[in-house]
This record gives structure tokens, sequence and C-alpha cells, in this order.
DNA sequence: ACGAGTACCTGGCAGC
DNA sequence: TGCTGCCAGGTACTCG
């Protein structure tokens, strides 16, 4: 559920407590799900990073630890009924807290071991996300602009929230064959992609009415009442005040103004 | 090769 | 109140 904006909001929340720190042991309850925490035992915590919607410690001793949150993980500062994973740490915890369990843990000698992260596309922030990019791997392409929006080896963390913000503000319907975007449109996505990232960051993330997604130290997002269409299906748009509309993509619930965005 | 559908999990909520 | 069905921020797999 965490998108790249709750990632990174997550990241830096925890990185103070994790960054400089020993991990005295990981503990679970889970080791089929969660297997091989043993070897991060007594080592340091040398530096916390992100790469698209992963987390990645990097551990001394050449390990890393990768962290997926999956739709409902998230790190806590306190225990709660859902964690998973315990980091004990030489001066705290912190926790794992994944309710519906699709988050996933790696150990790994080198990062390009997981597989999805070593696929994955450009960062939106990177300058190699730019129009003409976007252009060619949709210009590539009959799937839905949306669902290449959302493809992770496309461009790196974007989920089904941020994809349909993009595209209200690029006026560009998330339905459209990647092949029928023209490029000065790929040049509004390019820009709509990282203007909405950048404004949910800076609000804290997006956190919905079931409240799944919270800052470690459980505090909610905001970005959610900055939202022109995801969750707003039947409600104005608040550019032209047309319904906004929702249908389903890839087995995923899509929003968008049938009058901005064609 | 691509894309649609389904599986993995649990919880919250609307509707009856 | 209690039950049922539906929906959910993601990814991986299978099948046509």
């Amino acid at each position: 559920m965490p998108e790249l904006p709750e990632v990174e909001v997550t990241r830096r929340a925890i990185e103070p407590r994790a960054v400089g720190r020993r991990i005295v042991a990981l503990r679970s309850r889970d080791p089929e799900r969660y297997p091989h925490l043993e070897r991060a035992q007594d080592r340091w915590i040398l530096e916390l990073l992100r790469r698209g919607k992963f987390l990645l410690f990097r551990l001394s001793g050449g390990l890393w630890l990768v962290v997926h949150l999956g739709m409902s993980g998230g790190f806590r500062l306190q225990q709660t009924p859902h964690t998973r994973v315990v980091f004990e740490l030489d001066d705290g915890a912190l926790y794992f807290h994944d309710p519906r369990r699709f988050g996933r843990i790696w150990l790994v000698a080198d990062p390009a071991e997981v597989p999805l992260l070593a696929r994955l596309g450009p960062e939106p922030t990177d300058a190699a996300f730019d129009a003409e990019y976007l252009y060619q791997r949709l210009r590539a392409s009959r799937r839905p602009v949306k669902a290449l929006l959302m493809d992770q080896e496309v461009v790196a963390g974007l989920g089904n929230i941020y994809a349909d913000e993009a595209l209200f503000r690029a006026g560009v319907r998330p339905t459209r064959r990647g092949h029928r975007v023209t490029r000065k449109e790929a040049e509004r996505v390019v820009e709509a992609v990282r203007q909405v990232l950048a404004e949910a960051l800076k609000a804290g993330g997006s956190t919905l009415k079931d409240g799944s997604y919270r800052r470690p130290d459980e505090k909610i997002g905001y970005f959610q009442l900055a939202h022109a269409v995801y969750g707003r299906q039947g409600e104005p748009c608040p550019v032209c005040g047309t319904p906004v509309r929702r249908t389903r993509i890839q087995g995923r619930s899509a929003h968008y103004c049938p009058r901005c965005q064609r």
C-alpha cells in the first residue's frame, strides 16, 4: 500500500533510530515467512536507503537487509497486534508491522539478488526518467498507460493512488493505450509524476479511511485530502465538476475525470 | 511477448 | 447486533 512517498516518509523517520545502531537480534514467530534472520545478528546498520518501494539497510560485513512493505506493512516504534518482526537494536527497537503479511524481508550479500529490485526502472526523480524515455516505453506497448506507470520496471515507486493522481494532472485517461500517448503528453506525465510524488512526500503520504498506512510514530499522512480522483468516484472533479468515474484496469480500480482526461 | 486472471493474507465497512 | 460480500496502497504466478 505504501507507495514511494510513504516508503520515503518511513525511511526518514527510522533512519535516525537505525543508522549507527547494532542489531542485537531480529525476532519473528514465523520463520517460514521470514527466514535466516539470525544472519543479521550483531551487525551494524551503516546506512538506510530507499529504491522504489524497497527499503535497504546496509549492514556491516557486506550484508543487506531489504524490506518491501507490501500492501499493509510499515515500521512502528511500538509493538502492535500485527508486529511480525522485532528489530532489537543496541539502543531500542523497531517493529515491522504487517496485518496482511504481504511484506517481505530478504538478507542478501547484494541487493541485486532480490528479484524485482534488480529489474526496477529509474527513480521518478532521476534524470533518466524524462519525457523521451517515457515516450519510448509507452510507444512500445498496447497496455493501458496506467498499467505501464504502475509497472515497476518502467518507473519505480508508483502504485494505484499516485498513478491515478499523476494521470489526472497530466490530463491523460488511465485506460489509454501506451502507444496512443503523444510525446507532448508523455512530457506532461513525467512532470505530473514528479509533482504529485513531491507533494505527497511533503504531506507525509496518504492515509486512507482504513488507516492502514501510518508513520512509525502512528501519525497519519495528509495527502489524501489533496486527492483529486483517487477514491472519489461520483464526486465532482475539482477542475470541471464532472463526476469522477471509476473503472478497472489490470484488476485494480482506476479513477479519472471523463472530461479532463481524454 | 503480452496481458488477463488469480493467489497470497487480514481487516474494515456497507448493506441487509 | 450479526452475518455476508466486497474492497483494499503490491507482487508473483499461470494460462491463453
